[in-house]
DNA sequence: TACTGTAGATAGGAAATGCTTATGAATAGA
DNA sequence: TCTATTCATAAGCATTTCCTATCTACAGTA
């Protein structure tokens, strides 16, 4: 036996429960139809194709007027809540495409969790409460694939971003080297490891091999002459600070990261690299109006810290 | 300011609304198509069709097949809500039309009510609760104006009903003369009023002047050579019994209310009339299907006793 | 009783809607 | 690169829906 879905459910028009609805309000077809803004004959064949399809009369004559039957009492009242409903779905709809409701499911690298993001996203809680916030922190490779399979709508990731998708800037983040107190300075260090091939002491806490910032931080390290040995690798960039404070190694590490701790134990060493870091979203389906928001607030709640240098599209 | 009803709700068409439902469970346009057994562009026009009109993107591009938005599960959410009590509704005018649920406005005689109706409106509740009753027990007079003016469905009246209204048997109630056990015989009586003109001692209690039974039994008295004083008008026959048992007056009753009393205190004399018991309805808008059962109950549970003569129409 | 105004129904034609088949475009998998 | 699949688009036809004009039934009134 087949089941089937809405079997048996004939094709009522909306046009045709505002009538009822209105002729119920009215007790006069004429009326009703003039309030409708139609004409009288279209609001009469209305009612008697919908009375035809739902199989029942809705009206009988009394007089020359139309009163309702209960029938038609009862179908009056499910007109009602019809029509309410959809004026809710209407609603809702609207503000959805407005980026006033709605859920917004938001990928972020750690330094954006901690620094660039949440101020933006207090902003976003306050002004749109009624925005459902879905919140992943996560490297900026998986932030991506999970874009690309539609698990988030929203990622704040290291650009650039590549094929497939849009992007935002909302902040650039110096990335320094920073050393422990107690470390030889960078040149001797330098030199000793080129002299020595890979047998120096001094060590790096760096992101893991593979990732974009790491990629990035090799890419300015070797442009300052260094050849970093990774004594360490970890995607938090607290865990690296935390490494380098405790005189392991030295580490490159955003600025706002590596002042975060409670003193400045670790010595600010030249710039290796500007991590950019982007809102990022699938080009395929454009700019989620929550997103967009979010984007705008990030921004604007980040100027003059990082360097918001364009709007969202 | 002119109070728009539905004003800002598009025509929207319940086909489209089981196109989103079914293209949402089955997560295919294709087979959702063949589930509702319309081609593929059809149900891809009319979710075309649908967006349009609510105005927002009920899917989108994921691959090669489409996926619900946020604000298309939304729509299908409501679709689903709109749909179910669309079925409902059906269900419910179904089970209206045949008279299984419903509003039954009743009115009925005092001796309709006491004696004719109460078994079949017992058998109606049992064996079928859901449809509610009103009652009103009034004069045949009042109870057809009543039934005129629509504040009734059915009436059980003293035939015949007349110009307007449609009636079927259900009884025929035999009303005798009955005597105190003290009064003189009839024939004397009789002969004793006309001698003396309206001298006579022993008056009648009859119902009230201008009413149907009046008439009928006025007749019915003359025909027995008759001329009545009426020494109390009461349009309530458990009264008349009353004051007949108490000695005041002669009265003529159905015999089944002057039966009714604890001890047979009265006196039986001859047939004073035959009173017809109808169930009655407005021609112009037929028998309501609830009416028509209950007159089918009342004449079955009344065979034997009273005259169930025909079945309604 | 006949006259008159009003409420709703019916008729005929134009416009919109919805369905079909045929075909096109994009994508996933071989 | 080829092929199969999924949805979109196009063109033609049937149905629905609306309009204007007219008709019928009823209520109030002379």
């Amino acid at each position: 036996m087949e089941r089937e879905a809405g079997a048996g459910i004939p094709p009522i028009n909306f046009r045709s429960l505002l009538c009822l609805q209105e002729a119920a309000r009215c007790g006069s077809f004429t009326d009703a139809a003039s309030e409708m803004r139609i004409s009288q004959p279209a609001l009469s064949q209305s009612l008697a194709e919908l009375s035809k399809r739902l199989g029942a009369p809705l009206f009988r004559k009394e007089g020359r007027r139309r009163a309702l039957t209960e029938g038609g009492r009862r179908a009056a009242r499910y007109a009602d809540r019809v029509i309410g409903q959809t004026a809710d779905l209407l609603l809702w709809l609207d503000r959805w495409e407005r980026g006033e409701v709605g859920l917004l499911r938001v990928g972020m690298i750690d330094t954006a969790c901690l620094y660039t993001v949440p101020a933006g996203l207090s902003r976003l809680r306050e002004e749109h409460s009624e925005i459902e916030l879905n919140l992943v922190v996560d490297d900026s490779a998986s932030l991506l694939s999970m874009l690309d399979e539609y698990q988030l709508d929203l990622a704040f990731t290291v650009g650039p971003a590549g094929e497939g998708f849009d992007s935002a800037p909302v902040a650039v983040e110096p990335m320094h080297i920073y050393s422990p107190p107690g470390f030889p300075p960078l040149e001797e260090a330098g030199a000793a490891e080129e002299e020595a091939g890979r047998a120096a002491p001094e060590g790096w806490a760096l992101f893991p091999a593979g990732s974009r910032t790491r990629r990035m931080v090799d890419q300015g390290l070797v442009r300052l002459g260094i050849q970093p040995r990774a004594a360490l690798e970890s995607a938090n960039p607290t865990v690296l600070r935390q490494m380098a404070a405790l005189g392991y190694a030295r580490t490159v590490l955003p600025r706002q990261v590596a002042e975060a701790g409670a003193a400045p134990v670790l010595e600010e060493g030249p710039l290796a690299a500007l991590r950019p870091v982007e809102g990022v979203w699938r080009s395929a389906d454009g700019l989620d109006p929550r997103a967009r928001r979010l984007i705008r607030l990030v921004q604007r709640e980040s100027e003059g810290e990082g360097s918001p240098t364009g709007a969202p599209a």
